[in-house]
DNA sequence: CTATGTGCAAAGTGTTTGCAAATTT
DNA sequence: AAATTTGCAAACACTTTGCACATAG
């Protein structure tokens, strides 16, 4: 199957892209005040294809599910109180990754981090 | 609010617990098929006030969201064959929590972890 | 020119809600 | 007896699908 560049799927790309990360709700609305008339079936249907490419992925956190980019591999950073994401660079956090193994035998091949917390922005304003 | 032990917040809870992790879908044909005629509202609204009570924890895993009684703070490791989900302990995989903060500040106070991989039954089924 | 993609409206899925009856305390 | 919970069916929100038309390559 060969995919086509459309126009609507770069609209979907290009949103997310610049929105950072997005929930399917945000995204919508992003493109649906900034492009006019893209259907939702569109968005959605562009959403899978450019999973299946590999050049989008969901991440799942606690309170939202969020579409994002495929970049660096990093992990998630969530405020509890204002809700922004921010991405964090493993050695941001400076820690050595668990074994490779569990006692079982059973290998890790692939690792989903999450923190939640208080962000500067928010602490400050207490 | 004064909340009640119903029998079918009885059944839901220590289905959960029997299962260890269960997807609604899961949890619910397991419920309708070991105790006659719990409805579907019913199972929903208790999952809902254990969860408000800490009693139980939603769960977002990759491939999908399980619920699970709250025990002892544990990681999740999931198998990509067959879709079995380990508790791990921190100890087992003997890795140090990363720094508290970020560094612009952000204070960390939570984390959530999961691993994906193949487990060692799987491995040993090629 | 042909396969792929789009828009629309309808259908589907899983979850939530309103209400009257039942149950726990 | 009073407040909470249940079951039912209807409502809901979000996502997916079928189909005829449009369009990229």
């Amino acid at each position: 199957m060969v995919r086509r560049n459309t126009n609507q799927r770069q609209i979907v790309y290009q949103s997310l892209e610049y929105l950072g990360h997005a929930s399917s709700e945000n995204l919508i609305r992003y493109i649906q005040e900034n492009y006019s008339d893209i259907s939702l079936a569109t968005i959605y249907r562009n959403l899978d294809v450019l999973m299946n490419e590999h050049k989008v992925k969901k991440v799942k956190l606690k309170e939202e599910d969020v579409y994002e980019t495929i970049k660096e591999h990093h992990y998630h950073y969530v405020c509890r109180n204002c809700g922004m994401i921010t991405d964090v660079l493993p050695q941001e956090i400076g820690f050595k990754l668990p074994k490779l193994e569990l006692k079982d035998g059973s290998r890790i091949e692939e690792y989903d981090f999450a923190f939640y917390g208080i962000c500067h922005k928010c602490q400050q304003q207490n």
